[in-house]
DNA sequence: CGTCAAAGGTATAGCGCTAAACCTATCACA
DNA sequence: TGTGATAGGTTTAGCGCTATACCTTTGACG
């Protein structure tokens, strides 16, 4: 059978809170010779406390729920440079003795589920839209700590992490037209959707109006975020011949899509269209040509994800609602000036 | 407040027995009006069971625990075909009602303190080597359903899924012979660790014995699961002159390493050199040339791996202990007859 | 008419832990 | 001598749920 905090306190010959204060490490007052005693026979017998005791007991389950979007079958939608952040999460979380749930979410209604069945004390939800986050009411929030990643959500609930998408997008457009191009494309999926997308557009566009370049709405390219899309759209720009010599693409896989596209149609990447991506997956920099993208700062995403749920669980005082990470492109070989 | 299951039996006019067997859709004798009175307040109250109570009182937890080796930093390891199989397994258990925790393993006492602590009903452990599921001991995997993927331990407390790996690469280095290879390189990491490697050495080995190509023990390389060490060893490849005209990989980004290498160092692929990978992860399938590797079968090896926990969860009897799955050769261009 | 089974429940005793209040001995100090 | 602060504990009352044993009514049937 299980060892408890009861057997414990029986063979030390003590109550069984005072087990409990010397295995939380509680300031309170216990004499050193006790508590070397305890701890000794807490590691004698292999004592491991029971997380549904303490999640009962104590209101706080130390538990935080990863949640992830799930498709109408099911499936989970994780991004790759997604799974870089989970991999600094859980270590992180875990230092401070937090664990992490994964739970793939359908429904809206199914978030609420989630944080009271478990009793989370906190969540960290990837990649949903906004629309879902502004939905969130203080019923399901409740005492929550909730940092929607990648979100441009202002409910004042919750918190939220993402990278610069706007300047991302201004420099990787800025880039080409430092180059010289003036037709420049962007490819991205319906952005009524996700800010992240909405920002990067718009990044796209302030830096046209930098360089006075008039708006060409034919320019403007509704592609899904796969490989399939994006090579779509390759072939359609070869196709077409609107004169675009430079694409922005919201992702990297569909940049390397549109690459294969235009590649396939004769059009050859960077000599007649340069590529940017965006993310900087790993898999930017094993194409050939090597991708230029804009990078996200993964590793301070994920420090500050959890800063921001430590500061909410510990003193339960909101510092700043929302962190934007600074971005950085990272020129590669997919841009080049236009062929004149 | 929280809703409780008392809150609930007031409302309703009955026992908080009847509303637990309700709730938990128990076979126990509750007539059909009240079963109907009782849903209809747990809906309209938004009645949402705490799983530490259920998991206290019932000691069952219904969670499983993803258990990754951490390296020494606490960092993940997580490869990206792993991934894909982490989707569809939440998927799964999510319809059987059973819920993931995510958690990394530095040091193997972890393991233990991971399972006693949650009162896990189960776990999936990912990639470990193989000597940390031999050490397993019915102390630490008690009653708990463990699946080990991609091990060949032989430990009879645990389960095994993983692909047939000696298969794989006796199908890759079949399909370079027949293209007319006789030196054929076979880069992987240390294998004395794990039995994927050893398993895919010995498949590759085999393959040479089948056509009576003597073993020269210089093609046998180790090189790490990075592009960069396969990069590395893509160059001393070309340098050496060694005579090999073709690689099989253990990994795909380690072939994409030496894709590179190779070219780098003036040789073509698959001109001068046949590389072929292992595992199709997605990045194979868009570099250029796109490689040749071998696939697994991931949605398989979620639905056994979820199979194979449920079985030992419901009926507690062990059907088969391990299940090794089939695996095909994706011949894309990376392999080519030798040049003469 | 007796009795026995089944339907439809209820009552009780925990699961292992923590929060909060309480107790007692000891010592300082005015 | 009384007061009270402090160290070093203990006691009590749950947290929300489930397993198990038990109870009552009803009807069938020989």
């Amino acid at each position: 059978m299980r060892v408890t905090l009861k057997d414990i306190a029986e063979e030390a010959g003590v109550s069984l809170m005072t087990v409990s204060n010397v295995v939380n490490g509680k300031k309170a007052r216990v004499s050193e010779a006790t508590r070397e005693r305890i701890l000794r026979i807490v590691r004698q017998r292999g004592y491991v406390p029971s997380a549904s005791a303490r999640s009962l007991a104590a209101r706080s389950s130390r538990l935080i729920g990863l949640l992830v979007p799930a498709e109408g079958d099911g499936n989970l939608t994780i991004s790759p440079h997604t799974v870089e952040v989970v991999g600094t999460l859980e270590r992180e979380l875990r230092r401070h003795d937090y664990h992490l749930m994964l739970r793939g979410i359908a429904e809206t209604a199914e978030i609420n589920e989630a944080l009271r069945s478990w009793n989370l004390d906190g969540a960290v939800l990837l990649g949903f839209q906004d629309k879902v986050i502004d939905r969130l009411t203080s019923r399901t929030v409740g005492n929550v700590a909730i940092v929607a990643m990648d979100s441009y959500s202002e409910n004042p609930l919750t918190l939220g992490v993402r990278s610069d998408d706007y300047t991302g997008a201004l420099l990787a457009t800025r880039h080409l037209v430092a180059l010289g191009h003036r037709r420049i494309a962007f490819a991205g999926p319906a952005f009524a959707a996700t800010g992240v997308v909405r920002q990067r557009f718009e990044g796209y566009r302030e830096a046209l109006r930098e360089a006075a370049i008039p708006w060409d709405e034919t320019l403007q390219n509704t592609v899904e975020t796969t490989h399939g899309s994006g090579r779509e759209f390759g072939r359609r720009l070869a196709a077409e011949h609107s004169g675009a010599t430079a694409i922005v693409a919201t992702a990297d896989i569909l940049a390397i899509g549109a690459m294969e596209g235009l590649t396939e149609s004769g059009l050859a990447v960077p000599g007649d269209v340069s590529v940017v991506g965006f993310d900087d997956t790993e898999i930017a920099r094993y194409v050939t040509p090597k991708l230029t993208t804009v990078a996200q700062d993964l590793p301070a995403k994920a420090s500050v994800t959890v800063r921001l749920l430590l500061d909410h669980l510990l003193r339960a005082e909101t510092p700043e609602k929302a962190t934007t990470l600074d971005v950085t492109l990272i020129e590669r070989s997919t841009t080049a000036p236009p062929t004149a």
